[in-house]
DNA sequence: ATGTATTTATTACACTTGTAAGAACAGGAG
DNA sequence: CTCCTGTTCTTACAAGTGTAATAAATACAT
């Protein structure tokens, strides 16, 4: 995976069925994603078919039918767009884009205070 | 600033410096931007043009030039780009965010020191 | 007034993305 | 062996983007 080809939105919610349940087949990403989204088999079947065609994926014939294999690892590709959100916000600042999130609030209370417990537990683990 | 143009990567570029400097000129901008970027100022003409037909910015005779100015803020911009990532790789849930940026590691000593000191300042001020 | 230089406006063009429809093909039913 | 049906492949098409080039307009110098 040495650089990781360019996953669009919709793309992306299709990786994310194929990370959680590779390998699978054409159908069942289908049936999963007209659960949580309104598009058309049809475009499902548009969108698995470019992402082989990036890299991003592959299949093989089962039978009859295609199963599906993403070829980039979530990890890695969450890791590329992490750092380029980052980058294009916030100058590569993590500091800062949290205090941009707190302060925007719409973060809620427990959600703060577990952040705070994680922050706190890895400071122990670095002594 | 009902609901906000949609601003693509390029055009934020040009944002951030009509957020910094506006009231600015064309060849401001397109100064600024030649030492940060590679673009042809032809590039950046255009960019500042859509960023106008879009209503992100306006812009104003001042004696023979154009000098711009954003319509949307900064501000409220950034909030709804934080939104969305958020949503979009961690569900809404921002210490699932920083807890993956914090063990993809790649974030330095000094900033996650930084972090945790605003977030205990900020427990303080709770109370 | 007219040419020249500067600034703005119009046009271009390929690639990506969202969103499918229609064509082709292959396997099972009869 | 042939037809139907489900599955995959090809084609479509408009909007948005990156990246400019060319044309038009305007202002200043002479």
């Amino acid at each position: 995976m040495d650089h990781l080809p360019q996953i669009s939105e919709a793309e992306y919610e299709v990786m994310k069925v194929l990370w959680t349940y590779a390998p699978v087949s054409t159908n069942e990403v289908t049936e999963k994603l007209t659960k949580t989204t309104d598009w058309n088999p049809k475009t499902i079947h548009t969108l698995l078919k470019r992402l082989v065609v990036k890299g991003a994926a592959t299949y093989r014939k089962e039978g009859r039918v295609f199963v599906y294999t993403p070829l980039v690892e979530e990890k890695e590709y969450l890791k590329k767009e992490n750092d380029h959100f980052l980058n294009r916000f916030y100058n590569g600042k993590i500091s800062t884009m949290v205090t941009n999130y707190i302060n925007s609030d719409h973060i809620s209370k427990e959600d703060l205070a577990e952040l705070r417990a994680l922050l706190l537990k890895g400071q122990e683990e670095e002594r």
